[in-house]
DNA sequence: TCCTCATATCGATGGTTATCGATGTAACCA
DNA sequence: TGGTTACATCGATAACCATCGATATGAGGA
C-alpha cells in the first residue's frame, strides 16, 4: 500500500470543499483504517496495560500468520498512528493518538471551527 | 463493496478492546470514506449552498463518468452517509452528519466518555 | 563462531473494486 | 405515442491488496 505520513492536510470535509490533491491524500489515510485487522492492532495496542505491546504478542490474537501481522504494523507505522520501539530482539509499539485526531478533525461536523464566510 | 448501514457499533477504538466482529464493522464503514471520489462527493454536497445537490451537477467536478458517479453515490447512500431524495427526472443528496458522526466518535480519544475500570 | 528466536522481506495467489462503454429504465414533454 | 433526458444496471477489464509459505536479517546467548 501507498502510504502517506498522516497529517492534516485540509479543512474538515463538511466545512470546506475538498480539492482533488487533498481528497487522494486523505483517502489514503482512512484507507489505513479501512482493515480489520488494523483496527484490530490499534485497538489491542492501545488498550494495554503498559500502553505498549509486543509485536510478538499481536500475532495470536489476530489470528493471522506472523509475516501478515509484521505487514499491518508497518502500514500502521508508516502512516504514523504507531510509534516503533526495538528493545532488543523485541519490537514495541504505541498508538500516536494524535495522528488519530487528524484523522477525526477530517470528519468534524459542519462549520466547526471554520468561518465559512467571514 | 458490501456496504453495511454505518450505525454506532462499538465503543472508541482506543479506549476499550474490539472484538472480531465489530472490527469488521468499522473498518467496512471506513473503506466507504477511503476512496478520493467519494470523499469529494460528501464535500461538495456538504458545502453546498442548499444543503443539497442534483446528481446531474456532480459529475462534471469529479472527472468521472456518470455510471462511475453513480456507482459512487450509491455505496454512499448505502452506508447511509448520504440521503437521496428523487425529485421527477431528478435526484437530490444531502450528507447525514449524524452517520460521519459515528465514525468520529469511532475514533475519540482515549477513555473520553469511557470508564476503564469504574 | 554457531545456534536460536523475533521480525522483515520476497514471490505468488486469490479476491475485491474502481472504472468505463453499452444498454436498460423511468420520468417528463410535445 | 414517440422522443428526450437523467439515472441505474450490466459486463468486462485492469489495478490493487490481504494473505500465506519460504526465506532473509539481525540480535542475543552459549
Amino acid at each position: 500500500m501507498n502510504v502517506p505520513i498522516i497529517q492534516s492536510c485540509c479543512q474538515p470535509v463538511l466545512s470546506e470543499p475538498l480539492d482533488g490533491g487533498e481528497a487522494i491524500e486523505l483517502a489514503a489515510a482512512f484507507k489505513v483504517l479501512a482493515d480489520p485487522v488494523r483496527l484490530l492492532l490499534l485497538s489491542l495496542i492501545a488498550n494495554a496495560s503498559a500502553g505498549e505491546m509486543c509485536a510478538c504478542d499481536l500475532v495470536t490474537p489476530t489470528g493471522r500468520s506472523q509475516p501478515t501481522v509484521s505487514h499491518h504494523l508497518s502500514i500502521l507505522t508508516d502512516a504514523g498512528l504507531l510509534r516503533r520501539e526495538q528493545r532488543g530482539k523485541w519490537v514495541y509499539f504505541r498508538v500516536d493518538p494524535e495522528r488519530i485526531a487528524v484523522l477525526r478533525d477530517a470528519l468534524a461536523p459542519p462549520s466547526a471551527g471554520v468561518v465559512r464566510n467571514p
